[in-house]
DNA sequence: CAAGACCTTTCCGTTCACGGAAAGGTTATA
DNA sequence: TATAACCTTTCCGTGAACGGAAAGGTCTTG
């Protein structure tokens, strides 16, 4: 019987972790750590969300902790923010393009390249400002309006209060609530 | 031929709006002025998201401005914030679970019964806030992230400009955008 | 070295959210 | 009243995002 670790046979560590601290985690390992599926994850992987993870001799796939992150990213890509398979591609694949700008940027004097560069990083943000600040506003707009019936329903229970305490008080004017901003309240979370 | 306009045959006014000041709409009129198709609305209709909209004799649908209101937000959900058909069938039910609650609150004056309608709305309330904060909240870090690397990225560029107006000037420090909070920049909307 | 647990690829199946064609009905206009 | 331009329902097709079984390989442990 085994019961989990240590996969990688001694002899082949050519890893990103030239001898790394933590271990590589196996498929189901990571799957179970960051809340996915072996089946997703090898879907995303073939969709050219994951930098093709490294093997074991045997052909397992192996991941690191920059792997977890990349995979807790898309996930969080995924399910808070919404964006299709595609999408999250074309942020990751923007993500590269990034690195390259960065070494490109290095390795070149000239004024003009650099802007070159630089101007076309600009326009790659911008764009993606783009998409998520509608997104942004128009989730803001969702919960300001639920805050506003919040506080609406906090005021006749206080109404409700006051009455049942004693006939005949301050009617509670009903708005005040922490104001507006982020995380007001919560409770029993929608399953998914 | 002809050219748009005026379906409604004259007798049937039983309709949501007894003697309506805009006429109805054909399906492919609000397809167009929402910016859906014919198809998906009537999906969205099977799905349980629309009331059975109003008909005409011969069977047509015919939409008001309420529907036309209802299937903004729908698409808004879809596309704004990521939802799925059945979560925004959720978020509809829920819409009208506020209205029985509402009449419910009204035909009664017992403070037991009321305290447990309130609170029942309040759970709802709280329940779809948590849902959705989450989501803001990943969008919020996501936003911060690329806006403090147009920062730099700015910086950069300023720092550039610098170099070339005059060899040996102020570095910039990289850091005077707006702040931060909504809406910093745009351009070039990601197609969809 | 046999067992058991995990892995691989391949492939077919499924659900969601529609797209699109078929066959036929309805409504305003010429 | 005959078009033309819509509409209806029904049904089959499709791409995305996996689920799951099949057939076989790979580690580790008893």
């Amino acid at each position: 019987m085994r019961r989990i670790r240590a996969p990688e046979p001694p002899g082949d560590s050519a890893n990103r972790t030239p001898a790394a601290g933590a271990p590589p985690l196996r498929i189901h390992e990571v799957a179970e750590l960051v809340g996915l599926t072996p089946r997703s994850i090898r879907y995303y992987e073939e969709m050219g969300l994951l930098s093709p993870s490294a093997r074991s001799r045997g052909a397992y796939r192996l991941f690191d902790q920059l792997d977890v992150d990349r995979l807790r990213f898309i996930k969080s890509l995924r399910d808070d923010a919404g964006f299709s398979i595609s999408e999250i591609g074309r942020l990751l694949e923007d993500e590269a393009a990034r690195r390259l700008a960065r070494e490109a940027l290095a390795s070149t004097d000239d004024p003009a390249e650099r802007h070159r560069i630089l101007s076309g990083r600009l326009a790659s943000i911008d764009d993606q400002l783009a998409g998520l600040n509608e997104k942004l506003t128009r989730l803001q707009e969702m919960v300001s309006e639920l805050q506003r019936r919040r506080r609406h329903v906090l005021g006749h229970l206080a109404e409700l209060a006051g009455d049942t305490a004693s006939a005949g008080d301050a009617p509670a004017p009903a708005g005040t609530a922490p104001a507006d901003g982020r995380a007001v309240a919560a409770g029993r979370s929608p399953a998914r």
